[in-house]
DNA sequence: ATCATAAATAACTATCTGGTTATTTCAAGG
DNA sequence: CCTTGAAATAACCAGATAGTTATTTATGAT
């Protein structure tokens, strides 16, 4: 006879948890590197669940990646950009990105893992594919806003723009380490985090704003 | 009596092709997901003999990170780029940089996957630490030239500028998989190459030159 | 109450995997 | 030649690992 806990069945709860111990250790040292046994004992779960609720180890890594990329696609919704002028909506989404990159350290090492597997887990989502074209327009939309008033230069693609955006603060954060080493500078203090997001925010408008605005902006600061 | 080849003795040839072999493979699933048995089949080469040559996984992970990251480093210097004119360096560096990731894919995954255990293969090595010592002096010269011909803005950071340098291109490609998914389009194709690198080139004038050269470069274009 | 079903547990296994032991073979210096 | 140390080979192993089988238990509907 063993000492055993009285089961309380609670299968949203359980489900939750072995998704939170999987973003954890996914994120943590990635799929190849992580450990099924190990996410199970995190999520105090018996490893048979995890099977029973997602399949594989794949699959859980799956839905993982997913839910991780929607909700980062839903806070920056919430933004509501459209609301505010073109100049205020670019600084707000910088802003918004990189602290949601430092709020959410999982997203981006699970972001890399995912690309090193070739996008293989999220290629048929259907749910992050009506999530990312709406990004994707928002985005076309706030250029073709600040052009209309001629702040923003014409002819610009939006997809460049997002990714340099994006870049700007994600490549920081995913190579601090190798970049600690590399430029012999600490890269996480709060002064340096500061200097990179006002840093981020001036690249952004130089990148998207006429010379003229610039000119314009340098003369009255 | 079991057939055998005569053995060749030739430890260089031997370490060579254990660290290409490694260097393939960790590449492309990184360390944890890289397998001794699968490098060492690659590499024709008994397990033993990775072993002998490197001690264990990790030490031969870590010769490979950091021989990566010098054949870059050295790439780059031998541009030599003090000897051209400030913005056609920058210009040759963005480009360097770019051809170089495109040529050399294993260079961005190695990097990811060396951040992922937090840079602890490349922490201590002499060598790089030289080596990454003249590429940031390299920049702070040049942008110091720069800004003594009244083209570049003063008191911008070498640092920053380096880490959106390298970014603007090593984002665009480490991302690429999940890029495709969430901008639905190609991002690998000669046109989308081209248009990133011409994209990159003019990011970074616009980050360095002063608002009043950049405008009359558009006056002259 | 009883029953059907999903939730949870426990123990097990085939295979994989990093690393080792034991042995043989080559090649260079004396 | 012949000795000696490094290079190469082959077989092996203990622990890890993803996934399974078999069984029990809680819960909600009837």
């Amino acid at each position: 006879m063993v000492a055993q806990k009285k089961q309380v069945r609670d299968p949203e709860k359980t489900k939750a948890r072995i998704l939170a111990a999987a973003k954890v250790e996914f994120a943590r040292i990635g799929l190849g590197g992580a450990r099924v046994d190990v996410i199970a004992a995190r999520a105090k779960v018996q490893k048979r669940m995890m099977y029973h609720y997602f399949g594989n180890k794949e699959a859980l890594f799956s839905h993982v990646v997913e839910s991780v990329y929607a909700d980062f696609r839903n806070a920056e919704a919430a933004l509501e950009i459209d609301r505010l002028e073109p100049v205020a909506a670019l600084k707000t989404l910088v802003t918004f990105t990189w602290n949601y990159y430092l709020d959410n350290p999982e997203l981006i090492t699970l972001v890399n893992s995912e690309n090193l597997h070739k996008a293989r887990h999220i290629e048929k989502s259907k749910r992050l594919a009506v999530l990312n074209n709406a990004f994707v327009e928002r985005m076309r939309a706030l250029l073709e806003r600040g052009v209309a008033q001629g702040i923003f230069r014409k002819g610009l693609d939006e997809v460049q723009i997002l990714i340099s955006l994006s870049g700007s603060g994600f490549h920081y954060l995913t190579n601090q380490y190798t970049g600690e080493i590399v430029y012999g500078r600490k890269l996480m203090t709060k002064a340096a985090r500061d200097a990179r997001l006002a840093f981020n925010i001036d690249t952004m408008l130089r990148l998207v704003c006429t010379t003229k605005y610039l000119a314009q902006l340098e003369g009255t600061p």
